[in-house]
DNA sequence: CTGTTAGCGCATTCAC
DNA sequence: GTGAATGCGCTAACAG
């Protein structure tokens, strides 16, 4: 490190730190003269404050964290995008963890948040979690917070999520209108908002198609794929009550399921049409057999930045369950188009 | 936030501040008796340091930096899972940068890196930079810095990378084998090492083949997707020198190529066989046409992190050119397969 | 074994 | 307009 200090350049110019630091921040009593010279001898020593000392002064850090479940994930990469652009518009630096959807993981990263080192945190939560003390605690602290995508309807927090239950709905709705009679839903988790709000969606179109939910098709995939996996070979192979159509509550779920058909012998889409939601540019260009609707990754992450300095900013922490819902922008791409 | 310090914690145990300090770091000589009280306080308050103060103090961070060109990319995002692991095993905090492919971010979140709020800076290099000042300055700042895929040879520091030649030589054979005459090349850039090594391979392979190499078939690719998109077009409408074969140094020019395809109404794989780098789990399950190479994105992550903080941990920083090359999980998933 | 003292680098009183 | 002094919270010398 060069280590250059406002002391260096103060003794430098002959002046005392407090001039050089006032002068730097622009303040109003400081010669314009003296500003010039010391913006130009800072600017010339390549110096920039110190953000420890500087975030310990003025108890701030001008850092927010992501903390999500994975990152191999289009929808969470794209939402990071958003972020990251949000962030560095405001002159925030982002730190990045992930839970792999463990709770043990998001409990222990969420400690080490409650210590001042972030401003505020972004979170979507573990498909794992099921207690939620870890979070209310950071609540408790005042740390401002907004969840994305992954939240639970008991959290006392901001959140952003899109109309789920209309995507689940229009997907099941693609089905139908193609011919399926028997749809089978792959849950990314019975626990998470949107998963259920999916599958309320899913519901509804059967519904109002006059066709009759079948609890047998409600497929209760977790985070272990091999379970996933075999509930799903279960399915596909199962002699009565046959499905000719899936509605996938994740893309994870999709690669599975189409391992399965190459393994069973299974035509899709001839005998078997699938719908996912998903937010790899690769599937929907790529795959032509598969449906997929697209949540808008970007904003929402956009969104959830904004209100997170909303609240920082404000240092109000508004925490009456603000939930904003991104519903215009879920986007359907058919297969056969 | 509760903002509970080791004052607190001192007054309530009549005790001083140091030896508050020195037991949560289980110093050598304080008390084992005192050591438990001190701790069990500590716990029961949920205190931890104030991080900043400590780091102030210790002049160390325990943060790293990863600057890369973009996150929605499967390679970057796998590289991110295993930089945090190896983070979060040391005890790291891992901030994330994009430059969005463009030299002059890269530059200003360098920039920002320069003043002590990181220990070390794991780069992959946007495919715009040209001059490296910006990273030369950074190593002049002894800051430790590890390069990981996208580099290039002639910058001063460690390096990770995986064999883009084999990488190129093995695709191309692949399509060889495959009966193709005529391939072309889409290059990601003409600057960076990979897209350039990936490109000797792909030349050794058609001498091995006894083809020519005709530089007609090397399509120099940028960061702007509709120049790409309409360089891409030429090459598919072209009436002379029709190609059979296309390799792709990155996913993303696939897209547009397949969406070319389908526009002109090109069979792939029967009229155009085309094999990418990719290294998204959809494309190569979902899609039958296309074959993959895949790089082993994780691994390199942890390579990277594992050398930078060797690096950082030796306080002497070593960059004396160390690449690292992995050579050996280079998967080349078939289309037919 | 534990307390006192000092200072990391910066920003903010309060003087002048 | 500018400087001197103070303290953010923590840790590391140095005492005892």
């Amino acid at each position: 490190m060069a280590t250059i200090t406002l002391k260096d350049l103060a003794s430098k110019l002959n002046l005392s730190t407090a001039t050089v630091s006032r002068a730097l921040r622009d303040s109003y009593d400081i010669g314009a003269e003296t500003k010039k010279r010391v913006k130009e001898l800072a600017k010339e020593l390549n110096f920039s404050p110190n953000p420890n000392a500087s975030n310990l002064r003025s108890q701030s850090t001008k850092t927010i964290a992501i903390v999500i479940p994975e990152i191999a994930n289009n929808f969470f990469a794209l939402a990071i995008n958003g972020i990251e652009e949000i962030a560095r518009e405001k002159g925030y630096h982002v730190l990045i963890y992930l839970s792999h959807e463990l709770h043990t993981k998001e409990v222990s990263i969420l400690q080490h948040l409650l210590n001042g080192r972030v401003d505020g945190v972004l979170m979507s939560m573990a498909s794992e979690t099921e207690n939620i003390d870890h979070i209310n605690e950071l609540i408790k602290n005042k740390i401002p917070l907004v969840f994305f995508d992954r939240v639970r309807e008991d959290i006392d927090a901001a959140k952003i999520v899109t109309d789920d239950r209309f995507g689940g709905f229009s997907a099941t709705k693609h089905l139908l209108e193609r011919g399926c009679k028997k749809i089978a839903y792959l849950s990314l988790s019975s626990r998470l908002k949107n998963s259920i709000d999916r599958f309320n969606g899913y519901k509804d179109a059967l519904i109002e198609s006059a066709l009759e939910f079948d609890s047998d098709n409600f497929i209760d995939c977790g985070n272990d794929n091999k379970h996933n996996f075999s509930l799903i070979y279960k399915l596909l192979t199962r002699k009565n009550n046959k499905v000719d159509g899936i509605f996938s509550a994740s893309e994870n779920l999709v690669l599975l399921t189409y391992q399965i058909c190459k393994e069973l012998n299974i035509k899709v889409p001839q005998q078997l049409k699938v719908i996912t939601f998903s937010n790899s540019p690769t599937s929907s260009f790529l795959s032509p057999s598969l449906s997929t609707i697209t949540q808008p990754a970007y904003d929402i992450g956009k969104e959830a930045a904004s209100l997170l300095f909303k609240s920082i900013e404000k240092k109000k922490v508004d925490y009456s369950d603000v939930v904003k819902v991104l519903k215009s922008n879920l986007l359907i791409r058919n297969s056969s188009s």
